[in-house]
DNA sequence: ACCATGACTAGAA
DNA sequence: CTTCTAGCCATGG
């Protein structure tokens, strides 16, 4: 029995009797956030929008604590909070790298923030062809 | 059930 | 402009 999990991926099997929420609030986050295409960021408020529960982005954020080990690899440096900034690229394996791979997909990123958020952003209910 | 924490957000001073 | 307060929901102790 393990006695810390970052990731209850373990309750994902906690499934409403109901039959409305089959996947946890996480995994809904995780999918979201693979959507996300290159180039392209959006905002913990969006994710937590797009869900529904939008009076929780802090939700999204902490689902996001663990997608470096969970799989498949989830992009979470292409979510930033509202102003664009990489306020998680400290909980990367090497602070930075959050930085590094916007860079990687044509992000620009000055003083920790995304350059042209606004541009850049992407709604997660929007429309995912983009 | 209660309290504390958290990669947030919006509003007020 | 900066700084603080309050609300928010989910998880863990």
């Amino acid at each position: 029995m393990a006695k810390k999990k970052i990731i209850p991926q373990s309750k994902l099997k906690k499934v409403n009797p109901s039959g409305k929420q089959d996947q946890s609030f996480f995994e809904q986050v995780y999918e979201i956030v693979r959507q996300i295409p290159s180039g392209r960021v959006t905002s913990y408020g969006a994710i937590a929008a797009c869900l529904g529960t939008k009076l929780s982005a802090r939700m999204v954020g902490w689902a996001l604590n663990g997608t470096d080990k969970i799989n498949p690899t989830v992009p979470a440096h292409r979510v930033v909070n509202r102003v664009g900034l990489l306020s998680g690229k400290f909980h990367f394996k090497p602070p930075g790298k959050m930085e590094r791979l916007l860079k990687g997909e044509g992000v620009l990123v000055k003083d920790d923030t995304v350059v042209g958020f606004s541009e850049k952003f992407w709604d997660p209910g929007s429309n995912v062809l983009m």
